[in-house]
DNA sequence: CCGCCGTTGTTACCTGCGGTAACCCTAGCC
DNA sequence: GGCTAGGGTTACCGCAGGTAACAACGGCGG
């Protein structure tokens, strides 16, 4: 019947498509996100012209790629951030998690966060910045439900709890690649620190004698 | 005198470069970072080669171009961290200036983010991730100086300070980022939620009632 | 058995970019 | 006049993303 084999065919090209993505993830890992399309290809055993077949684009490609890593990062974050423990010990351990695993594979973190190739040919001009990786907005976004649904705000608390998780996301990030640079400190004691800050120690903490205070 | 022919030359050098870079900011507010050494050269009326005479390879035109923004936008954040008032206020004045500044002219900011294009070719292998832009770590450790100045940290206060810093600038970097992108709310509104996480209120809010909290 | 067609793959090419080598030409100085 | 110094140009290289056109293989209906 016709029907089974379209399906085996589209099994086949989803399974040849997870291929592609394997082979594409070990050149990424291996050559960074400047990985040309001709090594990935090369690395796949076929030519350039399949991977456009399969992907559309470059941005096809990556996306898909981004897809697979940030949707095992984010699982393994909001294990983190549900488990059964009081509200700081789950801060620190979501932090963590998101340090180790930039920590463990910085060539993968490296890719998640660059694939800003956007390439917005259509509009000119009145375009916006937009600079982040998706992968930040998704972590953004997650964030800001589980607190809106966990924390009680009061009023625009939707609001509220979206300026905050994109603010909390953007500061891990902010730390996590300073401190992934240049090491300056254990993963612990960035993790500790960083809690202490959304613990409100920096409105608590004295001036230092002599000077107007920060 | 040759001493005042060298001069002659060194300052029409000067003012060619200066020229050029602000021939390269028309193009570049135009059409945003991926502005092309040829569009670039054309808009100053003139050709490749001599840009790369000037300038050495497009990075090196891009750090050009962005050093000079960076330091009129650290200029304005020092000035607004260094008012005379309590630190609450400051705080908020300078996230202000910074989300003022990105509204203002979000390609200039777009750009500002952009140049990634780091291209280490020398090393291969063990190079580890960086990807901010190098506008964000100075931003970091302008802000970890001012912190540690100011405060009184402890013991580990420089670690601290360095933490909070690049945390911070992560933060208003990540949430700028965002609201710049979808405009959710009103600037003031921004800048008053952003302080109230500072200030430790995801710390005091209580769970709502019936989840195991957040 | 034969011709038809879709899939899978290839080679060979186009475009545009960063970057450079070689040449040109005018000015000033001996 | 001749001769070097800069500022300038044309023409090119290499390489990347992306595509058109063609070649083999396999099942299908006549």
């Amino acid at each position: 019947m016709e029907t089974t084999q379209q399906a085996e065919q589209q099994r086949s090209a989803r399974a040849r498509r997870r291929q592609l993505l394997e082979a594409a993830d070990r050149v990424v890992l291996r050559d960074g996100p400047q990985a040309s399309m001709n090594a990935i290809a090369a690395e796949a055993g076929i030519t350039k012209p399949i991977l456009y077949r399969h992907f559309g684009d470059k941005g096809g490609l990556y996306r898909a790629l981004a897809k697979r890593h940030t949707d095992a990062l984010l699982d393994a974050l909001r294990t983190a951030l549900d488990a059964p423990a009081e509200r700081r010990r789950r801060v620190e351990a979501t932090l963590d998690t998101y340090l180790a695993a930039i920590e463990a594979r910085p060539q993968v973190y490296r890719f998640l966060m660059h694939p800003a190739e956007d390439a917005q040919l259509p509009e000119q001009g009145f375009d916006v910045g937009r600079h982040s990786a998706p992968l930040l907005r998704r972590l953004g976004e997650e964030l800001a439900k589980v607190i809106e649904e966990r924390v009680d705000l009061g009023p625009d608390s939707e609001q509220l709890s979206r300026v905050w998780g994109h603010g909390i996301v953007g500061m891990m990030h902010g730390a996590g690649d300073w401190w992934l640079g240049e090491r300056p400190c254990s993963r612990e004691q960035l993790v500790r620190s960083l809690a202490d800050l959304l613990w409100g120690r920096l409105a608590d903490v004295s001036d230092r004698a002599g000077g107007p205070g920060f």
